[in-house]
DNA sequence: TGTACATCAGTGAACGCGCGTTCACTGATGTAC
DNA sequence: TGTACATCAGTGAACGCGCGTTCACTGATGTAC
């Protein structure tokens, strides 16, 4: 059993100007936590102060209150999410719509079944501000994916919107069902799930 | 602003023999105050006692711990999914095995949007003991259904037990987004929504 | 019928803990003159 | 170039809180004789 306190070596501290760094390390703790966490839960200041190597005050230069962080840690998040989804987009030939919808999804999938705790922030996180938020952007992603399958011959069974939203609250379904159940380890169950929910859109 | 302490009015013990009514009463408690919270955290071993009107330390004649609390709360909520399951199941006419299947899962939904708190529980948790639990028999009550839907001549686009976990897992995803996103008040969606990805199986 | 005792339902007070947050501080690094 | 001062990054110690859990208890109700 290592003492954990000791294991964090006397942190050299960031030299002036630079102490936005810090927010950044912070932001980089927390997430390492999340990933050994199933949720929101138990991602505590003083956890996080811990996984970092800083005192417990020092988030407040950077965060209001526990609340922006747990806000921060989300949009940093998406922000992640929406890359990996472009990349897979652009990774078969352009003219190959439908294995664009399909990696697409598929990179979405990867990222909630890889970080479940990352995934149940983002989901379950309620901000009366912003209605639907981030998510709505996934969704707008994926609809543009169905029409240019549709303009490209592919007869969809729904308006593109609609199939977007059937596919995407399945995959959602079906990432968080794994997550509710950890002794299911084939996570290969859900691209097949996925690719199944895909294939039941197309006429 | 009450003081709620005294809006407990001296509860009356029960009387001798009867010490198992009070199990009833805690989960009965634990129940009304999961309605008003997000999921399990929030339900606290204080917080049902209040609810209760009892002291803490008497729900621990009942419950190990807060973790058999929890535990107890779950398996009372499933017991009451199944049976309002099985009643939709009971009211249209038996040989309209479509409608049957559609009643089903629209008790489940009814369930799950009225009740974030306790699908929330119902879902979230992870018991290594039973690996996925009380699920599987919602999963089997579907996989039934659909099956005597095949059997009546409803051609399938799927056999029915993947039949089942497609439209359930889409169930699933589609109450867990609403629940995610409070502000979308329209529950009324989650039954078109349900009947669409059922529409969507069958040939 | 009394009466001593066992059993039951439930409690009050205390414990140690980890939490979020505040506040006055320390010491290094930059800037003005 | 020195030196006084401002600014920065970050801290240590303390606060009050609600939590889970324990333990010795209280008082009512049943049972044995």
């Amino acid at each position: 059993m290592t003492d954990e306190v000791s294991t964090a070596p006397a942190r050299t501290r960031n030299r002036w100007g630079e102490g936005e760094r810090l927010r950044g390390e912070i932001l980089a703790a927390a997430s390492t936590l999340l990933s050994g966490l199933g949720g929101e839960d138990g991602l505590t200041i003083r956890g996080v102060a811990r996984a970092a190597g800083i005192a417990p005050a020092s988030i407040y230069q950077h965060f209001a209150d526990r609340a922006a962080l747990v806000r921060g840690l989300r949009e940093h998040e998406f922000a992640r999410l929406r890359t990996l989804m472009c990349d897979a987009d652009a990774r078969p030939p352009e003219h190959d719509v439908v294995a664009r919808v399909r990696e697409q999804l598929h990179a979405y999938c990867t990222f909630a079944v890889g970080n479940p705790g990352h995934y149940r922030l983002m989901l379950a996180h309620r901000d009366p501000a912003a209605p639907r938020g981030p998510l709505m952007d996934v969704i707008a992603m994926l609809t543009e994916a169905f029409e240019r399958c549709a303009d490209a011959g592919h007869a969809l069974r729904l308006p593109a919107d609609r199939a977007a939203v059937i596919v995407f609250v399945g995959a959602h379904g079906r990432v968080a069902l794994l997550h509710s159940n950890p002794s299911e380890r084939s996570a290969q169950g859900v691209p097949d799930f996925v690719d199944e929910l895909v294939g039941l859109v197309f006429a």
